[in-house]
DNA sequence: GACATCACG
DNA sequence: GACGTACGTGATGTCC
């Protein structure tokens, strides 16, 4: 039949249906395969409601389900930010839209696309078809951008709220008839879909000024007239780009179809291809009700054997056995069998800890539970002689030919390999010119989900999920001295550690990977934690330069001093002792110089902390010393000393190693050494920046957040005094201190500031009087009474940390603005520990939330500055530093700050600017 | 290996 | 009413 009058077209916003089947349902996996399903299945349900429900007499004539085909339309041709905004599809969502376009043509529905161009394109076509041939169009969707086209027989219909939206719906909506939606929409723009509009301008306003000038081209031709200053002036300026969002919204009712309106006719189901879908889907439930509603026989699901992560049927692991590949024949036919499966778990051997100075020992594989191997490719004859032998042990490999086949596998896009703490293998396979593609991380994928439950090493994991305790290396490597390196363990040793590593790895993947859905972080997983791994290894590998004669000299320095001081405490003592040793000192102290302070701690110590013996120099010569030698003792030690030691060899720099979940919450942590705490608060141990330097030709650049955390506070709890101070620029601790104190900002002492500042941060750190007290060192009544009034000043920074900590008690964790969860198990504790989860649950959302902006801004980055020659060597929490040849600073100074000040985009909208501040120097400490 | 101390944000 | 208390890390040296 040709459609014409009295014909009726469906058609249905196919994104829309699917999109809201994912959300809605927990991540489902078909049972034989663990494919993912549950979008497709929550599709097939919408599907057969729909039908079910329109075979009345107001049935259509025609139906369509309409998708969107590729990420690259016409509009991006125009603008290319179009969309940019959006998350990537979420990966277990990817592999199930063919099946959706499967799924609309096993319904015998029709199921249309086309490249170039957005679903509502080709809806905005048929419908002003319909329309125009004098029949009616129902749109199956309740996007807003649609709207448009309601009228003249055309209305909307939103599925789930089943309610109609038609012309005076739209008008309700934007405040204006159909006709001029789009000049709405132009003038507010929209942020889902990144569309800019003029600034400050929502829909209220931009209706008002439409129905005011009958339409946008008037407005603003006419914009001179407006009254309003700032509106005039928005109008007048943004104008170029107001037009080019009009285009972005404005629909293409002309877009070249490849098929007809007649084409679309509606179709009885064929019941045999409809169910061998469902049947081939798994979809039990859903099968056997449409073959009752069709009066057919529902077809038999086999009950395929699981692989799936609820499917706890995996073989026992202290049963399997794994098998060692000795030569290429049996090496490719494990390669086959993991392009057979589509991933594989890989865990690398190596000589050591140190990824970048370690040798490859051997590699193993595992891409079923149970099914694993162990490839050995650099062991060494047994260690039966007491020296060892420096030849290679029989049955292995050439290490090459091993590389040479597995590489395009590792390398390869399709092929997704699964890791626990996979930074480290990428290095290793990265010196071994491998660039491992497309991984998963146990590690990351536990932590994204139990961040503050548990660790998240192996050894952890598999007691936890699978109750096995792996084989401890330290079984093979021994302890103390007599440790060995793994490449002397005998391969048949080395094989079920191994592969069992591979094993557990695998096994813990089936297992968790699902849960990231539902526990709702699979974008903090795949946004926040992931991607942040090839970056931090790049950092790593670079290093920083560190010059080692400087540090030398310092050494030598503080030693003098240090020897010059413990004399000097001795005399005072009138007796030689270790003054590194705390009960030592306690007992000189206390015991002999009888001065006053008293026991502290479990252990029944004398405690003689900094904040004692500070009391105590007023009283006393001695305990200033000291203070003096342990500052000395800590800057030699752990920084002169200790960083000579961890200059690699042949880079000269020194190469920290960055861990994602090394902190709750989401902060990194540096270690092997510690960058993140060198020393820059006193004067002598800022010094030790200055051998922090830049290769010749280049500065160091340092850029970091201004007063991040308070930012976040501020828009968090919503104080609009703070916020305003911000955008103003203003100081932010004296702003405070004005606020809290009645003091004019000019009048300001340093005195008030200090101690508004001292409260500023205790609010982040879930405030209390006593702690406020201990640091101010003032009575810890006049500390409460600080408090009260800042308080009483803002009164939504008390609510924001009530509602934090009753969020905390009620859900077991807190999140941050991006969505990362940070639990608190001990929130509901009775006794002391409660106090500290409650502090902690304070705390963890700002801290967090700054952690996740600084990693969207670093995870950008290796693009942001692709065609500098500047590289990203160090982060600092708030802080990134970058080595940048000369005159390529203002350059990376400019992108860099960019990247970093709009890092929250556009996941977040802060009502408070995010500022860098910058520096540059030859040396770290004039960087910063 | 636990504890105390102290370096950083 | 008493109890302990600022949040988050990592490295070092003592001492058992």
């Amino acid at each position: 039949m040709a459609f014409g009058k009295g014909c009726h077209l469906h058609l249905i916003d196919g994104s829309a249906f699917i999109f809201r089947a994912y959300h809605a349902l927990p991540p489902l996996t078909r049972k034989s395969d663990g494919l993912p399903i549950g979008a497709v299945a929550g599709f097939c349900n919408m599907l057969q409601r729909y039908v079910e429900g329109n075979n009345g007499p107001d049935a259509p004539t025609h139906v369509a389900v309409i998708f969107d085909k590729g990420s690259h339309t016409f509009r991006n041709d125009m603008y290319d930010l179009y969309k940019a905004n959006r998350d990537a599809m979420p990966e277990d969502l990817r592999p199930q839209m063919p099946l959706t376009r499967e799924a609309t043509v096993a319904f015998n529905i029709a199921c249309e696309e086309m490249e170039g161009y957005e679903a509502d394109d080709i809806i905005a076509t048929l419908a002003v078809q319909a329309r125009d041939l004098g029949g009616r169009c129902t749109i199956i969707s309740s996007d807003k951008d649609l709207m448009q086209l309601v009228g003249g027989g055309v209305e909307m219909l939103d599925a789930m709220k089943n309610k109609v939206i038609d012309v005076e719906g739209v008008e309700e909506k934007f405040g204006v008839g159909p006709n001029r939606v789009v000049d709405v929409q132009a003038l507010a723009g929209d942020s889902v879909d990144n569309v800019p509009g003029a600034p400050g301008i929502g829909i209220k306003t931009a209706a008002l000024l439409i129905n005011e000038y009958g339409s946008l081209e008037q407005l603003l031709d006419r914009a001179e007239e407006i009254k309003q200053p700032k509106r005039r002036q928005t109008l007048i300026e943004h104008r170029a780009q107001i037009e080019l969002s009009k285009r972005l919204v404005q629909l293409d009712e002309n877009t070249p179809l490849t098929f007809s309106i007649d084409d679309l006719e509606v179709r009885d189901p064929d019941p045999e291809r409809l169910l061998d879908f469902l049947a081939r889907m798994e979809f039990r439930t859903l099968t056997k009700r449409i073959a009752d509603k069709l009066g057919t026989e529902a077809p038999v699901i086999e009950d395929a054997a699981p692989v799936a992560a609820d499917a706890p049927e995996m073989p026992e692991i202290k049963d399997a056995t794994y098998e060692t590949v000795r030569d290429a024949i049996t090496l490719q036919t494990w390669v086959d069998l993991v392009y057979e499966h589509g991933h594989v778990a890989v865990d690398t051997e190596t000589t050591g800890l140190d990824d970048m100075v370690v040798d490859l020992v051997g590699i193993s594989l595992c891409v079923n539970a149970g099914h694993a191997c162990y490839i050995p490719l650099a062991h060494k004859q047994g260690s039966d002689d007491l020296f060892g032998s420096d030849a290679a042990a029989e049955g292995q490999m050439p290490l090459q030919e091993a590389l040479d086949l597995l590489k395009p596998m590792l390398e390869d896009e399709s092929i997704l390999k699964i890791g626990q703490n996979m930074k480290y293998d990428a290095k290793i396979f990265n010196r071994y010119g491998i660039d491992l593609a497309q991984f998963d991380d146990t590690m990351l994928i536990s932590y994204a989900q139990n961040a503050g439950l548990h660790g998240h090493g192996m050894d952890a994991l598999s007691e936890r999920y699978l109750g096995h305790t792996p084989i401890p290396i330290k079984s093979l490597l021994g302890t103390g001295k007599s440790q060995i390196t793994f490449d002397r363990v005998p391969i048949d040793d080395a094989t079920p550690y191994a592969a069992e590593d591979a094993d557990i790895t695998l096994r813990l993947w089936q297992l968790l990977k699902p849960q990231l859905h539902q526990k709702g972080v699979t974008t903090v997983y795949e946004t926040l934690e992931r991607p942040l791994v090839p970056v931090l290894a790049q950092m790593e590998r670079h290093g920083i330069k560190v010059d080692r004669d400087t540090l030398s000299r310092m050494s030598n320095a503080f030693a003098q001093k240090m020897a010059g001081l413990e004399a000097e405490i001795h005399e005072l003592a009138g007796q030689d002792f270790n003054v590194g040793s705390p009960k030592q000192l306690g007992e000189i102290l206390f015991d002999k110089l009888e001065l006053p302070g008293g026991k502290k701690g479990k252990t029944g110590a004398y405690s003689t902390g900094v904040d004692i013996l500070e009391d105590l120099a007023t009283e006393h010569e001695l305990p200033g010393k000291v203070l003096d030698w342990r500052q000395l003792s800590k800057l030699k030690s752990t920084y002169t000393d200790a960083l000579q030691t961890h200059i690699n060899a042949d880079t000269g720099r020194v190469h920290t190693s960055y861990s994602i979940v090394g902190a709750n919450t989401g902060r990194l942590s540096s270690s092997d050494p510690n960058l993140q705490n060198i020393p820059v608060r006193s004067e002598e141990g800022r010094r030790i920046r200055e051998a922090f330097v830049a290769e010749q030709g280049n500065v160091l650049v340092s850029l970091d957040y201004s007063q991040i955390e308070l930012r976040i506070l501020a828009h968090v709890a919503g104080i609009d005094a703070l916020k305003q101070a911000f955008k103003d620029g203003h100081d932010i601790h004296a702003m405070t201190a004005s606020e809290m104190f009645g003091v004019p900002l000019d009048e300001m002492t340093p005195d008030v500031r200090r101690q508004a500042k001292a409260i500023n941060f205790g609010v982040i750190y879930g405030i209390s009087g006593f702690g406020l007290a201990r640091n101010l060192r003032i009575p810890r009544s006049e500390a409460q009474g600080f408090i009260d009034r800042y308080f009483e000043r803002f009164p939504g920074i008390r609510a924001y940390m009530d509602e934090t900590v009753q969020f905390a008690k009620d859900n077991g964790y807190v999140q941050t603005l991006f969505g990362r969860k940070i639990h608190t198990p001990e929130i509901n504790a009775k006794g002391p520990g409660a106090g500290f989860a409650k502090r902690a649950a304070i705390n963890a959302p700002i801290q967090g939330t700054a952690a996740d902006v600084i990693r969207r801004a670093m995870i950008q980055m290796p693009a942001a500055i692709k065609d500098l020659p500047c590289k990203m060597l160090l982060q600092v929490h708030d802080e990134l530093i970058f080595e940048v040849p000369e005159d390529a600073v203002d350059d990376t100074v400019n992108t860099v700050r960019g990247i970093m000040e709009n890092a929250s985009d556009p996941a977040v909208k802060f009502d408070v600017p995010l500022v860098v501040d910058a520096g540059q120097g030859a040396n770290w400490a004039e960087a910063h």
